[in-house]
DNA sequence: TTGTATGCGTTATCAG
DNA sequence: CTGATAACGCATACAA
């Protein structure tokens, strides 16, 4: 298959290059008689339009943003919180014509960020944390937009950010339990670095040390797990990296808490979806979530009401949403943005 | 914020352009220690690498391929045989590093064709079946994978396919229907144009004429539709195009099949979801579906297990990961690929 | 209203 | 191993 390029209909037509482009952009920089002209013939010769390459080289824009997970990307379509930011996402971006790329940037892989180099986007939304390729993307001078922030010292990572308090967050979970009387408390984390130890138990202290492993991309979660140790300070409590953010994790991480002799009275996931899971390694047990344990999660996906677990609401649909209208929109104002959540109390805390 | 470019670092070092662009691309053609040298020039200058605009011009790949879908991208996220095609789909593309773009390209809008000319891909896997766009990919000279077909007289869509017969499953469940008895029968189509009148009722003979009004686009399902007429050929048959594909809209048209005098003692929905949602009326109703009235979807979802619905299913995540290589490989030998589907008879479709 | 010259940033080719 | 030259296909700025 041969390539007709503006070129070839131009020499056929004995017009000059900028008539047939200017026929398929600017329809008012020649008069309607040429340009239909220009049109048929372009047509006839099987000129679909310009490149797309050669427009977006040219023009520097793409029309393309970019959306970078942690996790493969199959993660995306599955887990409920990122469809939720997906579709919110995807309708504002949609409004404006403009199209969606998906990247997958695990983290600690060097590979990821010539994804990141070398995607043709006008800008990267980042679900995930993983610190260095949000950067590579800032130093190609694209704009970006965090959604979750997880810089153990709380300082802002450059670029743009729609989030919550999650260490607030974090902090008003744990004075639930605390208010509630456990003692006993064993924190389920994401473990979302090949390199990451699972299920190996530390404590707050030990933590500290370890999340500085992890200082170059972010500890995933780390404000929301540093706000529950600080609630939580002078009680008994266990953090535990359960694997991926998954409904099995959070099963998995049943087997190895549940079923030991010093079970704890609480346990917090940082997710929804983990603390389900966990939910369900308890009823296969016998055990009654709120009843024999108690257990929160983070996210406040629908799901949750039914199965009544207590969680921390975030406004998903808007993080998507506004995180898509900043980069479409380099000019407005208010560029790091920190939206409400809400503690929401249901029957799978109780008191000890 | 300035661009520097590779020509900004051969100046300042005094050597060729090529140096520097071999010095990213191919380490072979200059000495280790050149190459150490540039590198470490072009990192403290804020050259990140190659602009990915440029170099996808020059070398006319993207490593990227496009989803097109006929709804909202919003859907492409929330249709569940859309979730489990797409992780497949991704899954092969992530183990090629090649990244997706979701493309929107609703049926009868002009500039879903304008959005098909500026994607920057490599190729197009048509989720849905949008003839005219996807034959846009293909006159750019993209390499295109249909997953449906929906021309009325079977004739091939030019480009590769990855399908099931549809026509011949659709028979199949007719039959299946007609054995059990049935004799007045809704078929639940899909609604997919704008244009399209909703919740009117068609008998098989207008409704042949009514395709040919969207024979540009193709009729989504048809194949299915006309499978299934064949297989109920003289008996009392009335089509309905419900809606978007969705719970909901199969929700809505058990409002329109249900509360009538004459209602019909089996439906037969074009997906599982539209089943499922007209299943939900029933029971909104107290009508108890395989009791009172039978049911048959189309997909073979999940979820349709526990919901007792009889189906056909199709290999959804064959037809995602098969389109993917399709598209990876232009060599690869067999590209029209039929793949198997099978009857699933459950409790909701029983004898009159 | 139409045309000309020029460059976007990179990489293939081929010569040294 | 290194470098000069020429595209890739289009659109901006400006001239006619």
């Amino acid at each position: 298959m041969v390539r007709i390029t503006q070129q070839d209909i131009a020499k056929v037509m004995g017009v000059s290059v900028m008539t047939v482009s200017n026929a398929f952009n600017r329809p008012d920089q020649l008069s309607a008689e040429l340009r239909e002209r220009v049109l048929a013939r372009a047509a006839k010769m099987g000129y679909t339009g310009p490149d797309a390459l050669a427009r977006q080289l040219r023009s520097g824009r793409t029309n393309t943003f970019a959306v970078a997970f942690e996790e493969k990307l199959s993660y995306a379509f599955s887990d409920p919180f990122s469809v939720a930011w997906l579709a919110a996402f995807s309708e504002v971006m949609e409004k404006h014509r403009a199209s969606i790329t998906l990247l997958s940037v695990p983290a600690g892989d060097a590979d990821a960020l010539g994804a990141i180099q070398n995607a043709a986007v006008d800008g990267v939304a980042g679900l995930c944390g993983n610190q260095p390729a949000m950067e590579r993307a800032r130093q190609r001078g694209l704009p970006t937009v965090y959604c979750t922030l997880n810089r153990r010292d709380g300082s802002h990572e450059p670029g743009d950010y729609v989030v919550i308090d999650d260490h607030a967050a974090g902090k008003e979970l744990a004075l639930h339990l605390r208010r509630l009387g456990h003692r006993r408390i064993f924190l389920l984390a994401e473990a979302a670095y090949p390199t990451q130890a699972i299920l190996k138990e530390y404590r707050p202290a030990e933590f500290e040390t370890l999340v500085d492993t992890y200082a170059d991309y972010g500890f995933a979660d780390y404000l929301r797990l540093s706000g529950m140790v600080e609630g939580l300070a002078g009680l008994d409590v266990t953090i535990v990296p359960a694997g991926t953010n998954s409904r099995r994790a959070g099963h998995v991480a049943g087997t190895l808490v549940l079923d030991r002799s010093d079970r704890p009275t609480a346990v917090v996931a940082m997710s929804d979806v983990m603390a389900l899971g966990f939910m369900d390694a308890c009823r296969q047990r016998g055990l009654e979530p709120g009843e024999d344990i108690s257990i929160a999660g983070f996210d406040g996906l629908p799901e949750t009401a039914e199965a009544g677990l207590t969680t921390v609401r975030q406004p998903v649909r808007d993080k998507g949403r506004i995180a898509a209208e900043l980069l479409l929109d380099p000019t407005r104002t208010a560029r790091r943005i920190i939206l409400p959540h809400e503690l929401i109390v249901r029957r799978s805390t109780r008191p000890v």
